[in-house]
DNA sequence: TAGATTGTTAATCGATTAACAATC
DNA sequence: TAGATTGTTAATCGATTAACAATC
């Protein structure tokens, strides 16, 4: 029973499906084989109203009475996630942080594969990583017009992360997965997803030192 | 013009606060003494609104009818993130993005250093990443109490995160930095902020179907 | 002073939670 | 059938945006 017309979906549901995808796929793995919403939801440390307003943006996966079917849910969030597909990847900026992604082999288990690395550094060329030769960067837009990947990894250096996703946009990317700090200008029908390692690192800072500052309190030392 | 006693800052008001700092960096580095909301929301891509209301959360930064002076709101702006004092750091399994990570030479920059690297494979106890040695796990209890580090960093495959967090936990961390799927269970205090890559790799592909979706039902090929 | 722009209050919007009738 | 639990509507909460008086 589907949902009519798929009104776009708020961003903060779309980051709960892959856990609750997770939470079903460990639940299988045990052979549980039904499970109800406030379970369910306490799992994953949200409440159970939230968790079935969220299934029924999608349609009407559970039965009154009873709960939801485990392995069916699993696979309709599976297909909402559009996990029966896969995504080819390219990569650009093979240093640290592009080759460790290279290396990680969770992606492609869902589907992801990396299928290109390119660099502009020279002495890369003769490396391999993860199987992979790395590509003169200059050859980038020629691969995408050939063999149009899905999405573009940038892990360059700030200056290039712009001038790298103005040539995989141009290349027919639906989706840049960004690790750069850059708040990267694209047409809107190109997604963005970034992934920020130093803000997320400031954050925590902040509330470490809120945190810190609020056992002062407690404790009466605060510093007024 | 402190504000008083701190209140909860919204969480996503955190999230900001970095980006603020960044821009109003790139500003003062290219000589900028002076901006208005208005134009540094436009920057980052929010309302003029909404930043006032941010900064005042903090304190009231600005001067009717001239605006924010750059530098000292970029000093104030580092204060609030406590950019004035460094966090010392250990990081738990040396894997690919365990080793990016140690590289990575921005963190160290921002204050936050890593200090000690550990991992329960004895091959890794002989190699050196970045200058640092890699240390038997079982140390890990022992050190925490000798250096008192800030931040634990759980790079590790996921069946041992919540084990290795117990330990950083044990050992005095006030923060966890958080590399795996599971939801980590930790005592209120210690603050966890997580960052799962595969999470975002399924959200990016969901909204890069969402996106699709949308452009056929444009083009009158809908699915349905 | 007049114009600009803040700090702050009030209005709106969206997301979360609560409640409950529908129904398995 | 009676009990359980959903799907869904209504109430609440929090965050964003708009508006404007204060003031530099």
């Amino acid at each position: 029973m589907k949902k009519n017309c798929m009104r776009a979906i708020p961003y903060p549901v779309i980051q709960r499906l892959p856990v609750y995808h997770r939470e079903l796929t460990e639940l299988a793995s045990r052979g549980v084989e039904r499970i109800n919403s406030a379970k369910l939801a306490a799992k994953i440390g949200i409440t159970a109203s939230q968790l079935r307003q969220d299934l029924n943006l999608f349609g009407s996966f559970g039965q009154q009475g009873y709960g939801y079917n485990v392995p069916l849910l699993l696979v309709e969030i599976g297909k909402i996630l559009g996990l029966d597909r896969t995504f080819e990847m390219v990569l650009v900026g093979v240093g640290n942080l592009g080759m460790a992604l290279t290396r990680h082999p969770h992606f492609r288990k869902r589907g992801f594969t990396i299928e290109a690395l390119f660099d502009v550094d020279a002495e890369l060329f003769r490396t391999d990583v993860g199987g992979l030769p790395v590509r003169p960067l200059a050859e980038l837009a020629g691969y995408c017009q050939v063999h149009q990947p899905d999405i573009g990894i940038i892990t360059t250096p700030e200056e290039v992360a712009q001038p790298v996703a103005d040539i995989l946009v141009k290349g027919g990317v639906s989706g840049i997965w960004s690790f750069s700090s850059t708040r990267l200008c694209v047409p809107e029908n190109v997604v963005v997803e970034n992934i920020n390692l130093i803000d997320s690192l400031m954050s925590l800072g902040f509330r470490l030192r809120q945190a810190q500052g609020a056992d002062e309190l407690q404790t009466g030392q605060s510093k007024r």
